[in-house]
DNA sequence: CGGTCAAGTGGAACCGCTCCCAAGGGCGGT
DNA sequence: ACCGCCCTTGGGAGCGGTTCCACTTGACCG
C-alpha cells in the first residue's frame, strides 16, 4: 500500500503534513510559508514552496477555521421583501463593488435572503456557528430586529443606509435628503409652481430623508409644502400608480412629481398619461436610483444617481476595519448624489 | 496573562464537550441527538434536547466541516462581464428560486463573480480548499473552461443554460427555441411579411437556439430566412441599436422584427422610432425574458417569459441529487416558455 | 436459567491546521 | 574558548466535531 501518485485530479487533496514529509522539514514550517510569516530561511521557503506547487497544494479551510475560529467569509443579508432591489443597478452595483473590494482578501461572500421569521433565525444560526466574520445589511427598516441580534452577537456589521437620522451601528448611505433636495431645486429652477412627490415606505429612513430633501428645497425657496401634496406609497410600481391617483384627485393642478424612487415614478407616468397629462409639458417627473426604467420610459425619467458600486466597496472596506479592530469605533460615511437630467422634466 | 478575553457575553459558544456535560451524557452521545440519530432512547434524548436549549448550543460548522468533508454550501458563479444580469429579473428570480430551495436544507449560498482569470484562479483554489459542495453556474459561453475545471475537480455541477446542443454536464434551460418560435409565429399570425431578427452573441446556446427557433417558424411557414434579415448583436442595449441601424439599411421594407432579448428590443426600438418607424403599426417589435424594461418602454414589449424562479429552484434540486450521489446520472431539463403579448407587435 | 442479541451508550481516534514551546545552531562579544 | 542571544525549526497540544468500536444492559428464546 504505498502511498504513490493520488495524482488524480479532484480525488485527494494533499494535506499540510504531506507537503511537509516532501519538503522534508516539519508541519510548522509550511504552514508558516503558506501564511507568509517572516520567520522562515528564504532557502526553505524555496525548497516548502516548490513541494506546494508540486503537490498543488491548497489549505483545508474548515481546519483552518476550526483552529483560527475566522471564518473569512462575510455575509450580504437581503430581507427578501426587498427582493425588487435586485431587478435594479441598485444592487447588482453593490454586489459588484462588494466583489471588488473583496478580491483582494480572501475574504468570501455568503448571500443571505431572509424572507420570514424562520430564515431570520436559521441566520442566527449560521451566525452563530460561526460561519462568517462580519455581515453587511441592505435596506434595514427602522424596526428590523437583525441589527440588534448582530449587536449582541458581537458581529461587525455595516449596514447600507441607515435606520434613522441617529445610527449607533457602522453605515454608509448615500446623500438622500441631499439628492432630493436638488431634483426639486431642479423642478422650481423649470419654474414649477405645484410640485407634488410620491414617497417610499416611510419606516425606512431612505423614504423618509427623500422626504425631507423635498421639503427642504420647497422651504429654502420659500413655499410651505402642503400635505396634500404628498402621496404616500411603497416602492413598487403599483404603489406609484395609486399614489399618482390620489395625488391628481387632491391636486388637479400639480405641475411635478418628485418619486422618491424610478420604479414609482414609472407608475406615476402611466398614471398621467391616462389621465391626458403631457409629460414634461404639463407635469415634470423625477425619478431616484437612475435604474435601468429610468432610461426606458417615454420620455426617460430625468433622477439622482448613487454611487453604488462605490458604496459597496465602502461598506466592505468598513467591515474589513472592524473585522480587524473589534469594539473599534463604528464609521459612518454619506456619499455624495448627482441629478441626472433627462427629457421627463 | 489569564485568557480573560473569551468571557465577553456573546463571545463564547457553547460546545459539544459542555452539553454532554451538563446533560450528564458522553460526547457521542450528544452528538447523536443533534444530528437526529434514531439511536437514543427517548429519555436520553429529551435530556440531551434540554441542555442544548438551555446553553444555545450550535454545532461549530467549521469542526463538522472538517471531519465529514462536507462544505454544506453551495456557489453560485457568475461571470463577471454578465453582470447586465443583475439588472434583469432575471437573475434575481434565479436566486429567489435558488435560496427557496435552498432554505429547507442546511445549505448556505455562496456568490461568487468571476471577472478575470486572477478570479478564476482564485475560484478554483477555493474549490480545492472545499469550501463548497457543489456549484449552479450560470451564464456560461461555449469555451468556457470552468465547467471543465469543475469535472476535473470532481465538484457537481449543474448550468444554467448549456453550452451547446450535447451538453455533458447536467443543466437546467428554458426552451429558447420553442419561445422563439412562438414569438415568430406570433408575428406571422399577424400578418407580418419581412420579419427579421437580432440576435444575442453566438457563442452562448441560448442566442444559438433563439436564432433557431426563429428560423424554425419561418421555415415552417414555408418562407426562407435570408441572412440580411438576421442582425448580430450581444446582449447590450447598445448593440440592438447598431444592429437594427443595419438592418433597417440593408431590408428598409422590414415590418416585424424579433428580438433575442429585450434590452435588445428597447435599443432597437429607439432606432425605429428616431427612423420614423411606428411601432406597432409600421413594424412589430418582440423582445425575449420579459425583463423588466419590456413593461416600461413605449408601447410595452411583448416578449417571452421564461419560468425563471423555477429554473433556481430546478437547479438546486438536481445539484442536491449529484451532491448526494456523487457519479451518478446527469440530469438535462429543459423547462417550457410562454408569450406575453403586449402593444409592440 | 444460561445464552444470544439488539439497543443504547461512552470514549478514543482522528479530520487538517495553527500556535506555542523548547531545542538546535550560528555568531558576536569578552 | 565560552556564554548568551537570536534566528529557525520541529512537533505536541489542541480546535470541536463525527464515527467506530467495545462494553453494558435488558429482553427474548430454547
Amino acid at each position: 500500500m504505498s502511498s504513490t501518485a493520488q495524482r488524480r485530479p479532484g480525488a485527494h487533496r494533499p494535506t499540510l503534513e504531506e507537503v511537509a514529509v516532501l519538503a522534508g522539514v516539519g508541519r510548522g514550517t509550511v504552514s508558516r510559508v503558506v501564511n507568509g510569516s517572516p520567520r522562515v530561511s528564504d532557502r526553505t521557503r524555496a525548497v516548502v514552496e516548490q513541494a506546494v506547487a508540486e503537490l498543488g497544494y491548497v489549505p483545508n479551510r474548515a481546519a483552518r477555521t476550526l483552529v483560527t475560529s475566522r471564518a473569512d467569509a462575510i455575509a450580504l443579508v437581503v430581507p427578501e421583501t426587498e427582493t425588487r432591489l435586485f431587478s435594479e443597478p441598485y444592487f447588482a452595483d453593490i454586489i459588484s463593488g462588494v466583489c471588488a473590494e473583496l478580491a483582494d482578501s480572501e475574504l468570501q461572500l455568503l448571500l443571505v435572503l431572509v424572507r420570514d421569521q424562520r430564515e431570520r433565525d436559521r441566520l442566527s444560526a449560521y451566525l452563530r456557528a460561526q460561519r462568517v466574520d462580519g455581515v453587511l445589511l441592505v435596506a434595514v427598516h427602522r424596526d428590523d430586529p437583525l441589527p440588534g441580534t448582530l449587536e449582541e452577537l458581537r458581529i461587525p456589521v455595516v449596514l447600507a443606509g441607515r435606520r434613522a437620522d441617529h445610527e449607533p451601528l457602522s453605515y454608509v448611505a448615500a446623500d438622500n435628503l441631499g439628492g432630493a433636495r436638488a431634483a426639486v431645486r431642479h423642478l422650481l429652477a423649470g419654474g414649477r409652481e405645484r410640485i407634488a412627490t410620491i414617497t417610499g415606505p416611510l419606516d425606512m429612513e431612505v423614504a423618509e430623508a427623500r422626504l425631507a430633501g423635498y421639503r427642504a428645497a420647497l422651504a429654502e425657496a420659500g413655499r410651505a409644502g402642503s400635505d396634500d401634496l404628498v402621496g404616500l406609497a411603497d416602492f413598487t410600481e403599483q404603489g406609484g400608480r395609486a399614489a399618482m391617483r390620489e395625488l391628481l384627485d387632491r391636486v388637479p393642478d400639480l405641475d411635478a412629481v418628485f418619486c422618491a424612487s424610478d420604479v414609482l415614478a414609472a407608475g406615476a407616468l402611466q398614471v398621467l398619461r391616462a389621465a391626458g397629462r403631457r409629460v414634461p409639458e404639463d407635469v415634470a417627473l423625477v425619478g431616484f436610483d437612475d435604474s435601468i426604467v429610468a432610461r426606458h420610459t417615454d420620455p426617460p425619467l430625468t433622477s439622482v444617481r448613487q454611487p453604488t458600486a462605490e458604496l459597496g466597496r465602502t461598506m466592505v472596506r468598513l467591515l474589513l476595519d472592524e473585522i480587524a479592530e473589534p469594539g473599534g469605533p463604528r464609521h459612518q460615511l454619506v456619499l455624495g448624489t448627482e441629478l441626472v437630467v433627462r427629457d421627463s422634466g
